[in-house]
DNA sequence: TTGTAAGCGTTATCAC
DNA sequence: GTGATAACGCTTACAA
C-alpha cells in the first residue's frame, strides 16, 4: 500500500492558486497577501500539509542529516557517544541517522556506501574491528565528503578525529594494578591493528618498563572482534591460564571484554579479586552493581560524541575546503573499585 | 564545503550521449548496444558513478528504508530489538533508521515527523512514556502509513502489534515471589497508563488474588519516565519505605526501574536479597554478573524485533489497503536466581 | 539503437 | 501580489 501524503499541488488546486504562491505564502515571504498567506495557511494545517525532505533534499544539494558507524548500539560506550551526538545535532537542527557495523568489515562498507549516497551530509565513524581495508572512505574523503572519525581512528586519513588519551588509560590501569602489589599482569585487547589496542597496550607496556617489570609477550591476547563474542574470549583466556605462570591481574581493554571476562571467570569459579584483579576499559553502567564492584578506565564518551559533532558541523558548514584537520585528545578517569583490591597490596 | 557527486548527466556530456540512453546503459537495458553499454560501464566505474537515492526516492515514492522509535538505545531491550529488525530488514534490501525519544513526547513527535514526511517506508514504534497524545500516529495511520507498534502499544490505532504476554511476565514474577514466602510484595512501575504497565500491574494483581492476599494500592508506585532518571526511582522508593508496613519482596517492571531500583538498595544499604527480595523485568545481560545475580522476567526481544519488521514489510508491500490487522503475543522467561532467593523460604 | 520530454515536490527567477 | 518556468537527478513513454 501506498502511502500518498499532501503536496503544494494539492493546496494550489484545492485554493486555485499557483504552486509557487502556496510555497511563498507557506515560507511567510513578504510577497503574499495576509489574506493569501491566512487562506494557504490554514488549509494546510488542516489537510497536515509537510514539506517533502526527499524533495527538498534534491533541490538544495543537502539534508540537514548526519551519519553515524558505530560497532555496537548494545555498548554502553557507543550508546553514550550517540547521545552526546543528538544532544548537538538536534539543537543545530540536524537529524541523526545511526547504523552499526557489528565489527564486520562488509556490513561497515555496505553502511558507509549507503550513507554516503543518501546524501547524508557528513559522516561520524569509528570503525570496526574487522576493517583493514580503507579505500571506501577514502575515495569519499578524497572527493571532499566531510568525514570525522572517533574511538578508533587511522592514520592514512587527514581529517578531525576526537580520541580519548588511550595510552595514558592503558598506563594509568596498568600502574595501578603494579601499585596495588600484582606482578604478573596479562592484557586482553581489541584487534592488534586498532588505534586503540596499539594505544592502550601501548600504555600498558610503557608502565610495565617504568616499573621495571619484565615484560611477557604471551600475556597479551588479542581478540579480533572485541569480544563480541563470548568464546573469542574463552579461548584467550583458556590459552592465558593454560601457561605455567598464571597472571594475578588482568587489564581488560574494552567494554566486551571487560564483561566477558568477569563471565569467563565466574563460569570457571575463579575468584575476582582473590585469584585474579580485574581491571576494564569500560563505560557500563553498572559496575557499582557488579560482584565485586569493577574498577575501571572510563571515557568522557557523551563529551566525545559532542567534540566530533561539533567538529563534523564544521566541515559540512564550512564555505571553503578546510586543510587544517584537528584531532581531539579527551582524558579518561579511573575508577578504583573492588575488583582491583589485594589484601597482602604491598601499598 | 559541499561534496559533489558524479550524475548521469556528467556522463553524457562527457561521452556524448544522451542522459536517457545512459541512464538505460547503467541498468543494462535490452535496447541499448553491446558498444555503447561497454563504454558507459567502464566510464561509470572509472569515475565511481553512484545513482542519486534521492532523487530515485524521490521518482518512485519510495526509500526502501523503514524508521524505528524506541525510549532508549542504551536500554538492552530495546538494543536487542533493534538488532532483530535489522537482521530481517537488511535480508530484503531495506536500510534502517533508528531514533531515540528518550521517553519524551515532544521529541517522538520530532522523530515520527521526520521520519513519516516520506523518509521511509514505514514505522516500528515503541511509544515514549510521555505519550498520551496519539494524534500524530492517527493521522499518518489514517492516511494509509504503515505503522507497527511494538512493546508499548494502544487499542485506539488498529494496525499490526507485537508484544509480550505482559501480564503472564507479570503474574509469573509475583506467583514466584508468593511461592517463595515474601507476603508483602511491592511493585513499581512505568506510567500508569502504558500498556505495558496495565498488562504487568495487571499480572500482578492477578497473582495475588489467585493467592487470596491482600493488595495494598500504596505498595504499587509509578515512574512517569520508567526510571530513566534516578530521582524518579528514589522518590518511589522513598515514599514506599516511609510506610508502615514495609514491603519485603518488589517486582519491578521494566530494566531501568529494576537497576535504579538496585541502585537505590545499594545506597541505602538495603541487603538484597536478605532485607527485601527483587525480580525486575529485565533484558539486560548482566544479570548473572550482579551482585547478587538478578531473578527476571525476560522477553524475546530478538524476536519481537524480527516479528515487527515482518509484519511491517508485509504492509508497505502489500498491493491493496491491509484491513486485517494481528496483535502477535510472544511468551516471556522467568529466570530465577539470588536476589529472590529466602532461606527461609515456605518452600 | 538513441534522443526528447515529462514528471516526482520544491523553490528561485523572471514575468506580468 | 501572483503565476509560469526551470532546475535538482533520475526513469520512462514516446519519437525518431
Amino acid at each position: 500500500m501506498k502511502y500518498e501524503a499532501v503536496t503544494i499541488k494539492d493546496i494550489a488546486r484545492e485554493l486555485g492558486l499557483s504552486t509557487s504562491t502556496v510555497s511563498r505564502a507557506l515560507r511567510d515571504s513578504y510577497e503574499i497577501s495576509p489574506e493569501t498567506k491566512k487562506l494557504v495557511l490554514e488549509y494546510a494545517e488542516k489537510i497536515n500539509y509537510r514539506p517533502n525532505p526527499i524533495a527538498l533534499s534534491l533541490k538544495e544539494k543537502r539534508t540537514r542529516s548526519i551519519g553515524i558507524v558505530v560497532a555496537e548500539i548494545a555498548n554502553s560506550f557507543f550508546s553514550q557517544i550517540i547521545n552526546g551526538i543528538e544532544s548537538i545535532a538536534y539543537d543545530k537542527g540536524y537529524n541523526v541517522i545511526i547504523t552499526q557495523s557489528h565489527e564486520s568489515f562488509e556490513r561497515e562498507l555496505i553502511n558507509v556506501q549507503y550513507l554516503a549516497s543518501r546524501s547524508i551530509d557528513g559522516l561520524l565513524i569509528s570503525l570496526a574491528s574487522e576493517t583493514r581495508d580503507l579505500s571506501h572512505l577514502k575515495h569519499l574523503h578524497e572527493r571532499g565528503y566531510p568525514i570525522v572519525f572517533f574511538d578508533r581512528i587511522v592514520d592514512e586519513i587527514n581529517t578531525h578525529k576526537v580520541i580519548v588519551d588511550n595510552t595514558k588509560g592503558g598506563y594509568d590501569a596498568t600502574t595501578h594494578l603494579i601499585k596495588s602489589g600484582f606482578k604478573n599482569i596479562a592484557a586482553l585487547a581489541n584487534a592488534a591493528y586498532l588505534s586503540i589496542t596499539r594505544d592502550r597496550i601501548g600504555g600498558y607496556q610503557a608502565a610495565l618498563e617504568e616499573h621495571k617489570m619484565k615484560q611477557d609477550p604471551s600475556l597479551i591476547k588479542y581478540c579480533l572482534h572485541g569480544g563480541l563474542v563470548y568464546e573469542e574470549v574463552e579461548q584467550a583466556l583458556d590459552s592465558l591460564f593454560k601457561q605455567k605462570k598464571k597472571p594475578d591481574a588482568i587489564f581488560a581493554a574494552a567494554d566486551k571484554l571487560t564483561t566477558n571476562c568477569l563471565r569467563y571467570f565466574k563460569a570457571k569459579g575463579i575468584r575476582v579479586p582473590e585469584d585474579i584483579a580485574v581491571i576494564g576499559f569500560s563505560n557500563i553502567d553498572l559496575t557499582e552493581l557488579l560482584s565485586p564492584s569493577l574498577s575501571v578506565v572510563r571515557q568522557p564518551a557523551f563529551e566525545m560524541g559532542q567534540v566530533a559533532t561539533e567538529l563534523l558541523l564544521n566541515l559540512i558548514e564550512s564555505k571553503r575546503p578546510v586543510k587544517d584537520f584537528d584531532t581531539r585528545m579527551l582524558q579518561p578517569d579511573l575508577f578504583i573499585r573492588e575488583s582491583t583490591s589485594r589484601k597482602n597490596s604491598s601499598l
